[in-house]
Formats: structure tokens, C-alpha cells, sequence
DNA sequence: CGGTTTTACGGAACACGTAACCATG
DNA sequence: CATGGTTACGTGTTCCGTAAAACCG
């Protein structure tokens, strides 16, 4: 199977019309039809049912469609990776949304300069939930994820840290002035609601800076990783929260990466991070 | 970046000869030449370093070897399992090796007929270390794998047991009579060369009939899963082995499956390998 | 009829093979 | 000088776009 072909059928697959399927590839619909038919007859499976007025998908194209979308980004990603290999300055990609690396990075890319095989590290920021994205696609080399936040699979990775989570509020929020609280006592209140999460009826938000503004402006409160403290605004106070979920910080990269500098950056973050637990445990 | 372009590079790569690796792929050697020209050009990167006499992997040549072979199985992957799905009789293949399953298989197998969106079940068996491949090239659709020897990096999977480890001996060996043993106690003694592992100087073995057959003439004695005591020649008695590995049965699955059919069998094997642990524990 | 997919046809691009060429050990 | 990669050139396939036809609500 030709990724062309296959890219063309993850177009029809999605848009389920086979104009604007064309249209988006930037071809004209014949060749599209045609193309199809091609990859259907060497197969040997139907892949959709087509009436002239509407397109469906059969058992095995929702499996190709599925299966073939990770291919083609699998594809592409090989592509970059090598495309930035290539390039004189060696250097690795990070990529992390704001706040995403709970406070360990700034010394992690200090002890990883000393290295003696340190290559530069370009930090890329980039918004809730997209870092999955950029490391499949090869943009990135390495990613800092959150779990249970973030989906991990696929990649290998490392654990940094296990962080408890705090509730952040105004400050004269009636929880405001407690040591602790459980998560009944936030029964009730107005939790945000992150762009993929359906439930709950709070604002929609995208990021810790829209939540931070809201929670200031006493529209919502939010339970986030206790990391959060190390640059919380002035005008917020955070609360641990006795039972809620455990957060762990992971760096991720991808499984078929060999690099001298990728391990040696990775070997850096678990260490930095080690001693950052110690010094927590401590304190 | 065209499929049919990364597979040419690949197989350069992996002969570093254009002769031999036009011959491998059918071809001639100058449309070889001339479509990795083509995709360094498109890439604007060098894969290959090549003097009349010897080619060589460039750094970004490396990356596109090990990013690419990757992109290939999951495009070839997607290709077997849309074409499988598109089969009028659905159905799931497993494959294990020989004794890979803990004896659980059975109950698993009969367990899961009962349920009602139960379809065929495709046994397959093959060699040590061969279920990985079958997986992500798409030729089953579940593996039993075995930590730490397998390698489940890239698949969803879900633990079924953790067993401690036995050797297995000849009935007259010096340590047949014990109650357990340590790693120790087996210092000086032959054991097995599995086929990757280099170390070891004992002879060379590619499954476990081959191994008990020699256990059997006193050639070597080998350190085994507790369970394949569920099968054991009658000439032959297998020892706990009290600071040996844990090793532990996984069955494994392409994190692309959305199948009800396949969820169900896995949670099946779950709930039986659960009731199973219970039994032992009991026991 | 209206919107959508498929068939028909002509042209352009691409990929292949043979043969000649060139470079290096 | 021989082994092995590259350039040159002619041929066949494939892929595309336009135009016309078939299909279904």
C-alpha cells in the first residue's frame, strides 16, 4: 500500500464525501474516486458503501482508518526526526505546556549543559494536551506529560515526580484560610471545564492562565498539581486537598530513539528529579 | 515522504550495497540510485555517504533507518488487519509460543466462547521471541508475552500473572532432591544459550522441547516459569528457585484496537487469571 | 432535478530497464 | 582493472484533470 493512497482514504474516511475529501487533498474528485476503487481492489475488502448520496464506512475501513491515521503519523514523524537530524546543529526539542514541568526544568537544562555530550535544548511551549501531538509527530523530541492527564502510550518514558494536588482559591474563599480539605467539602463549587472534558457546567477554559483570572475573579475554583504554588499570583492561596488524585510528572520520547544526547538528558531529568523528591521528603 | 521511497532507503540502508539492495527488492540498481537521490532532495537532508566503494549511514541517515522500519511495519500493519477485518468470518488470532500461556489459555478460550459477542479464536503458535512481530505487523491481534523477556513497549497490555521462576533438571542432578534452591547454587552449572543472548557458553537452544531434551541427557539444566511444571516430561523435576526472577504473563494488544470482540476477550483472560491467582494463593 | 459518485479520454509525470560512464580501492 | 555507484536515454505505466454519464433521494 502506497501512503498516498492511504492518505487519501483517511481524507474520504473523515470528511465520509468524497468533494470535499478531494478539495482538502487539493485534487480533483475523479482521481480521488479512482484511487480508492485501486486501493479497495488490492485489498481485496470494500472499504466504504457508497449510495450517490451518502458515504459509510464497512468494519474495515473504520479499521484502516484508525490503524492508517497512526501509520501516516508515524510516517510523517519518521520524516521530521530525520529531516532535523540532518541539520549541523544537533540539538533536542522539549516540549511542555506552561507550568508543565512542575519547577524541575530550569535545573534540569543547567546540570544538562555541564553534560559533556549536551547538545542544545530548544523549549517549546505549547498548549494543554497538545504535547502528545508534537512528540508523535517528531516536532519534538522530548515531552513533559501528566498523569492521569496525558496518554503515555506509545512512548517510552521516565517518572519524575508523584505530586499530590491542591485546590487554588481567592483569597477570601470560604475554604481559603483551611490547612486542608477533601474533595467533599469542594461539593458544589464551580470547577472549570478543560476543552475535552464533558461534564461538569463550569466556564470553559484552555489554560492556567484563563483559570487563574477566573478563580481571581471568584467565577471558579480549581484542583491542579501542588506544583502549582512555585508561581500561583499573589492574590490566590492554594489548599492541599487530603484526597485527591496523585499527579505524576513523566518525560516521554520515543521508543525508537537511540541518541546519546535524548538518554543523557533523560538520565539528567530522573536525577535532578530524584533529588528534588529527597529535598520535598526533607523539608 | 512515499512509502514505496522509505522502503527503498531501508533496504539500502540495511545492505549499505545498492547492488544487493536492488537485487532484494527486485530492481534494478539505478532507479535505486536515482529515487534515494530523489528523497534526500525532497528531505534536503544527506542519508548516505558514499564513495564507489562503500556507503555509509549518515547521522540522519540512521534516524530514517529506525523511524522508517517503524512507519513500514505500522503501514503493513494497517494493511493485514483492514484486510483481516474486511474477512466475513470475523475472527481474533492470538499467538504464543509454545507453553506461553501459563496453562490459562484453555479456561481463557472456553470461558470467553460463552460470551455473547464472542467470535472465533485464531490460535496461532510460534517461535521464542516471534510474537512481538506477529503483533505489530498485524498478523494476530493479541500475544501473550512474558517479562522481562518480551518486549510490550508499543502495546496496550494487561498483566494476567506473576510467577516466581524453577529450574528444571535431570531426576539424578545433585540438586533434583532439593526444596529450593539459589542463584548460587547454580554457579558452575551449564545453562542454555537462547538465541539473542550472547553470554553463557551452554549450548544453543531455539524453543523449550529442544531444552528439556537436553536437561533430559544431563547437557544443561535450565530457569524456567514455575508453570511449564503444568507439562513437565515425567524424567524430569523442577526446583523454586527462591531469588530467581519474577516473571510475568502479559497478553498484549495494538493500542489502535477499538474491537468489542477483542476488549471482551482481554477482560476475560483478566477475570481468569485473577480467580486462577486466587486459586494459587489459596493452594 | 440536484447533488454526488463513477466512467471515459487525453496528456503529463514518473518509474523502470538497458547501456554507457565514472570513480575508488 | 574490477567492483560498484551514477548519468543518459527510450519506454511503459500510472496519475491527474476535464468532460460526460449514471445514480439516488
Amino acid at each position: 500500500m502506497e501512503s498516498r493512497e492511504l492518505a487519501y482514504f483517511v481524507a474520504v474516511a473523515e470528511e465520509l464525501n468524497f468533494g470535499r475529501a478531494a478539495a482538502r487533498l487539493g485534487i480533483a474528485q475523479p482521481p480521488l474516486s479512482r484511487a480508492i476503487q485501486q486501493l479497495e481492489r488490492r485489498l481485496g475488502v470494500t472499504l466504504l458503501e457508497r449510495t450517490s448520496r451518502q458515504v459509510s464506512l464497512t468494519t474495515a475501513g473504520e479499521v484502516l482508518l484508525h490503524e492508517g491515521r497512526k501509520a501516516l503519523t508515524t510516517l510523517e514523524s519518521a520524516e521530521r526526526r530525520a529531516k532535523r537530524a540532518g541539520r549541523v546543529d544537533p540539538r533536542l526539542v522539549l516540549v511542555m505546556k506552561p507550568g508543565g514541568d512542575a519547577g524541575l526544568l530550569e535545573q534540569v537544562l543547567d546540570r544538562y549543559a555541564e553534560h559533556p555530550e549536551a547538545v542544545e535544548v530548544e523549549v517549546m511551549i505549547c498548549g494543554i494536551g497538545e504535547q502528545e501531538g508534537f512528540l508523535r509527530d517528531g516536532t519534538a523530541d522530548l515531552a513533559m506529560l501528566r498523569l492521569p492527564h496525558d496518554d503515555p502510550s506509545g512512548f517510552a518514558t521516565e517518572e519524575l515526580l508523584t505530586e499530590r494536588e491542591v485546590v487554588v482559591l481567592q483569597r477570601n474563599h470560604r475554604l481559603a484560610g483551611r490547612k486542608s480539605v477533601r474533595m467533599s467539602d469542594l461539593a458544589g463549587e464551580i470547577l472549570p471545564r478543560w476543552t475535552d472534558e464533558c461534564p461538569s457546567s463550569g466556564p470553559v477554559v484552555r489554560d492556567t492562565g484563563q483559570v487563574t483570572q477566573l478563580i481571581a475573579l471568584g467565577r471558579t475554583i480549581a484542583v491542579l498539581p501542588q506544583s502549582v504554588t512555585l508561581h500561583l499570583r499573589r492574590d490566590l492561596v492554594a489548599v492541599p486537598v487530603i484526597d485527591g488524585h496523585l499527579t505524576t510528572l513523566l518525560i516521554a520520547w520515543s521508543e525508537e530513539s537511540r541518541s546519546r544526547p535524548l538518554a543523557a538528558f533523560v538520565r539528567t531529568a530522573a536525577e535532578v528529579a530524584a533529588a528534588h523528591t529527597g529535598v520535598e521528603a526533607a523539608g
